[in-house]
DNA sequence: CTCTTTTGCGCAAACGTTTGCGCTATACCC
DNA sequence: GGGTATAGCGCAAACGTTTGCGCAAAAGAG
């Protein structure tokens, strides 16, 4: 497919009259390392001016080995966390000379497994993923063949190895106390995907701090099982239109939930923050220009990106004997707008 | 890099006590053709599944001259008009058994033209694009040496191939038709990139519109350069900020754009929609919950990905004789929320 | 039992690079 | 002018597949 004749380092060859080695090395910028001659290389270059792209990477990569292609497995490129940390990282890695080769796990660890072996098969030289995080058994064994990899956003029980995250419990204890400070005591906790390491720190803030101001935690406002917008609704609808006392508040574990979230209140009637406050992860440009503007728990992406970025070039050009086992933790900061009041009596 | 002993047919065969060509032929499927015994098969089968991953898809890429990789150009990831498309390309071409090779252009045709020279050089077997559009020639260029290629969204002037586009024209008709029939006269254009043919069109259909209802068009009224989110807040911060008397209606041709023109307004001080109507390209999760619910339009996101797939399946797998020069356009629809109000004398 | 056909598999070339090594021609030294 | 050093480049192997062809053994034919 798509071949024409002129292209590839041997048809240079035979238009410059020279062989195929010394075009490569011209091209490659070994030529004063082999002694090229000014005048050769200038005819080489010349020529390949003229000639629009030259080399094969596949046969270079097939060689070298070395692919310049780093993987990145995201679990929902579409949901506005994953595509901003997707964007950062394609221009991190173009920025270090890798092209990106995405897959998109749909959150399913069979798919992201899936993806895992494709990946190897096509020789990737490193790994960014953003795991569904509920098994850790296909990461751990790149690790044990010592693939470069660094995990983002969620890291599975049973990963030892590099990983960037958000400070999960740092943030929901944020939200919580900010909740809590308002009056607020009975409390939703809008899950992501139950097992998922970053959904659990995040469960677990919230439950520390209902603790940690004396309130029981029931089991009962615990509720979702994904990131997805329609989760959220259906949450809210289930638990808002049932006979029990009605909640005050809704900490929502994710952008798309607290979405969700939100339609199902305005469908349900009650008025934010009236009668619900609601405070909801990930800082999105909309939010603010919600009804009524949303307090968010900022989640730094782009450092996230950077940092895990950083890990995987350490792993890439090995300098110093390897940082231990690097597990780094960003902090998360809370946006306070106006879907938060202070609980009146009111209600 | 990453390399354990027991990988690649070479090793298979060794274990297995066969040739690298017999256990190639097994793994590719190719047995009964080669008539391998099913014994033999069996012994290949259990030694490949004992071990993970086998097959190098570089040296095969190498061989078969095909890489099984589709490239990806997007002009911005993080916008989730392109993030979703991103995401419905990724999921198609994964069902086809391709894997995408991802480049983000940031709305730069020097970034976009570099991202094709990288793709070719990398041997991918198609490429689908959403480019900047000002610039035709590097993909033009592709098309000239047959290589499979299929844009989508915006397609730049002089380039003849295959394409998929939403119906812009009949998008903005809709959304000034709304506008006017609600007594608007004074219609700012917030347009994205100037040059850029989706943008163009949606500014034709602005034109047209206005000279149907008579309206004399206020050049001063087209307004902006790009599709971000703080050229919008500027152009409306700088537009409704000045003497002249105040527009009544914004038709934001992006969803970004949209966002900025609401931070403006919010700022301003300024209703939406008593003081100032708004119309948005690009339906968003959050657009009914936005204060007031936002009217918008809708772009048939899956189908532009899918159409677009397809065209480019057709080109990697010729079947009919090629079928002209497809160039697909999808309609548009308007879904009417509260951010458009009847123009009262109250101003 | 010999000759032909079929079965089952391996040999080796090729894909397009990179690179260690070697070869020739010129330059330099005395 | 003979010998050595150096400059400038090409040969060929290797990376890990796929595949046309060929060969040995088994099977079938007579």
């Amino acid at each position: 497919m798509a071949s024409f004749p002129q292209e590839g380092l041997k048809h240079l060859a035979e238009t410059t009259g020279l062989s195929v080695s010394t075009v490569s090395r011209v091209l490659s910028g070994k030529a004063a390392a082999y002694r090229i001659s000014a005048e050769t290389q200038a005819r080489v270059h010349a020529a390949a001016g003229a000639q629009g792209i030259v080399v094969n990477e596949i046969a270079r990569g097939l060689r070298l080995r070395t692919t310049q292609t780093i993987g990145l497995i995201i679990p929902d490129v579409s949901n506005p966390f994953f595509a901003a940390l997707a964007r950062q990282v394609e221009h991190l890695a173009r920025a270090h000379g890798y092209s990106v080769l995405l897959a998109d796990s749909q959150e399913s660890t069979e798919v992201e497994a899936e993806a895992v072996r494709l990946m190897r098969s096509r020789r990737v030289d490193g790994l960014v993923v953003a795991p569904v995080g509920l098994e850790a058994a296909h990461l751990q064994s790149l690790r044990a063949e010592q693939w470069p990899l660094v995990l983002m956003d969620r890291v599975p029980a049973g990963f030892t190895g590099p990983c960037v995250t958000s400070d999960n419990r740092q943030g929901t204890r944020l939200a919580m106390r900010h909740l809590i400070s308002h009056g607020h005591r009975h409390i939703v906790c809008l899950q992501g995907l139950p097992g998922s390491s970053a959904n659990q720190e995040r469960v677990h803030g919230y439950r520390q701090s209902l603790k940690t101001a004396g309130i029981a935690v029931d089991e009962a406002l615990i509720i979702g099982h994904d990131y997805a917008i329609e989760t959220g609704r259906e949450a809210v609808q289930q638990l808002f239109s049932s006979a029990r006392p009605r909640p005050t508040a809704i900490l929502a574990l994710g952008n798309l939930i607290a979405l969700g979230a939100l339609q199902a209140l305005r469908t349900l009637k009650l008025k934010v923050p009236r009668q619900v406050s609601l405070i909801s992860f990930d800082e999105q440009p909309w939010a603010e220009l919600i009804d009524p503007p949303l307090t968010t728990l900022s989640q730094p992406i782009e450092a996230l990106a950077e940092r895990a970025m950083n890990l995987l070039f350490q792993q890439l050009h090995p300098t110093e004997p390897a940082p231990a086992k690097p597990k780094l933790v960003l902090p998360v900061t809370l946006i306070s707008r106006g879907s938060v009041a202070p609980l009146t009596r009111s209600r």
